[in-house]
DNA sequence: AAGACAAAGTGAAACGTTTAGAAAAGGGGA
DNA sequence: TCCCCTTTTCTAAACGTTTCACTTTGTCTT
């Protein structure tokens, strides 16, 4: 029951240490006899190989690390699982690092110094485990590339934007455009926009996509009708109400996320104005509360398992070094609920 | 640039490998000017020690293997942080493997031997890699403990029941006690359940706290009161719906999970029943979504966070074989929100 | 200055595999 | 039966560390 090596195997199937490793990855041919024999002591002893030893002289982990800002936040999962889809076509496995950046920093931007260390220092020990690759799934890309590239490892950012290395994006200004067009071929011509915090790529992102559609559609711009949340529930509550409250209020406002859409509905539902029939809403995310909220939320989709898939796969092009490059970007998709109507005015 | 070990190390300083490799882990004193003349070259060619060696060498990996049966359902992520809580502690690492049960078989029982083969290769492959412990984190714990003991190796279970090793759970019956004796606290005394299926330990075990309660608090126990759903939004709908249509109904359920909670929610608001005026509804979960309907659910919170650092924890008292025994239950949460009121009936 | 003892440093084996290159065995035709 | 060619098997080095047992160096006491 001790450790039993491959040497064991060979002493008790006369053979050598050389013949078990043929029989074990069929890199030879063996004699049907002899691999029978060496198979039945395998099966005998119990043996199971050693990869360490086997990554030790061949120089493959089939191992990757994937680290992630919170694998607790909401669509983190859902890219882990597309990941561990593409990677478990490849036998490659997944070395997990948690930064736990929320529960260990908090918001606190001021600690974003620490939080440079805790990524690097995830990247070195991963490096040290001799991983192939890496995959960083945050907003935070925090000076890996650098790093991982003096070992000649790839690196694959995904939902976060690297101008120094590969990252996996969706479409996210096409995905707002499409949203605004389904407004609009709702009958919708006064469209407000709630905006996440400015300082975040895909506020801005959707915002351009905002506006490119409504200046193809010829719609009017107004200013009023733009306002900037911080991504809370509270600050949707707020901001719709200062729509709402406009002498000529939108019929209809996109919003950067569901819970700054979930304050929007409960703010309108207090002042009694009717979703979808005064006012239609559309947020982004797609979480899962909003399919439960009434009326439930119509919303955009993010291609998580897509864009996990891709990393991967994008990934294992670089680590395979064959060259081929994966520029696929995953699609959005608009989830069509409850909070989207005609407008009233838009005598039907 | 190229695969600098500690033999390019030790020809560079002058020194044998073995200063080396005391320099690096301070296992033996090393002359001060020694030390910094190897640290300096250590730095000089961007050495970093090589994990898969030493492991060899050492027959340690500080790695454990993490298996959950699908890492998107909604309370796998936070469990997982807390193993990652613990593991930092003592730099433990995590090889995650995602079974991905879900959009592998459904929920098709008849697949469920696929489903053994599936965890046990995971197993196999993960005592291949060595890892030194292995937690298992969802329902269907098949046939492992054998598999992994022959090796010699810890497993942990949590999230479910293992009867032939450690497992790591709540105290189900008592939240589930609780929850009743809060209901009864604000005057409730004709108190409804949907359960889940009762093919589940969690079901039953919150069946015998809501028994316990009601013998306890000397409550009539009317059969009628008792539904039995599958989990799923539709059946707490449709559940809800013939306690509220019986001669008498309860003025409050003990409903056995959030989704069926927001079902019978959902159906008391079409029957203009008012909640939680007419009715009170607790829930079991926290998800997501309980904080954010109107009104929200006042909901059991499971402490999967804590159960995740007592699973690692437990692991590494095993691995450390200490003989140190692990046996703290984490206990749940009452969530108070809007659900519950006391009933009308109850005279203020 | 010599001796004794502690501290620092070294050489080499070992961990469990893979894989060249070499040797041995098998098989077919004459 | 012998030779030659193919197939099978073996020997041994290598992967990058750690660590044991040993040697060398340094320091202190007298």
């Amino acid at each position: 029951m001790e450790k039993v090596g491959i040497k064991d195997i060979a002493a008790r199937a006369n053979v050598s240490t050389a013949t078990v490793s043929y029989v074990l990855n069929g890199t030879r041919n063996v004699r049907p006899k002899t691999k029978e024999r060496v198979l039945k002591v395998i099966e005998e002893l119990n043996y199971r190989p050693n990869d360490i030893a086997k990554s030790l002289k061949s120089n493959r982990t089939n191992t990757i690390g994937v680290i992630a800002e919170d694998v607790t936040v909401f669509n983190v999962p859902e890219i882990i699982d597309g990941i561990n889809d593409y990677a478990d076509r490849y036998d490659m496995h997944i070395l997990l690092t948690n930064l736990r950046l929320q529960k260990r920093i908090g918001y606190n931007y001021s600690k974003m110094e620490d939080y440079r260390k805790y990524a690097q220092d995830a990247v070195s020990n991963l490096l040290s485990k001799q991983v192939e690759g890496i995959i960083y799934i945050g907003v935070h890309p925090r000076d890996l590339t650098g790093l991982v590239n003096t070992y000649n490892k790839p690196i694959v950012y995904t939902y976060c934007y690297a101008n120094d290395a590969k990252s996996v994006q969706y479409n996210d200004e096409q995905a707002s455009y499409d949203a605004v067009n389904y407004l609009v071929s709702k009958g919708h011509s006064r469209i407000g926009v709630i905006s996440g915090l400015m300082d975040s790529i895909p506020s801005r992102l959707r915002f351009n996509g905002y506006y490119k559609a409504l200046t193809e559609f010829q719609l009017p711009f107004d200013p009023q009708f733009i306002k900037v949340g911080d991504w809370g529930l509270d600050s949707g509550y707020r901001l719709a109400g200062e729509l709402l409250s406009l002498a000529d209020p939108p019929t209809a406002i996109l919003v950067m996320n569901d819970l700054m859409a979930a304050g929007a509905l409960r703010c309108a539902s207090e002042q009694g104005v009717v979703v979808p029939r005064d006012l239609s809403i559309v947020g982004f995310d797609n979480r899962e509360f909003s399919a439960y909220l009434s009326p439930s939320i119509t919303t955009v989709e993010l291609p998580l398992h897509d864009m996990g898939i891709l990393a991967m796969k994008s990934l294992a092009s670089m680590i395979s070094g064959d060259g081929e490059v994966i520029d696929e970007t995953p699609l959005c998709r608009l989830i069509e609920r409850e909070s989207v109507a005609a407008p009233r005015t838009a005598g039907k």
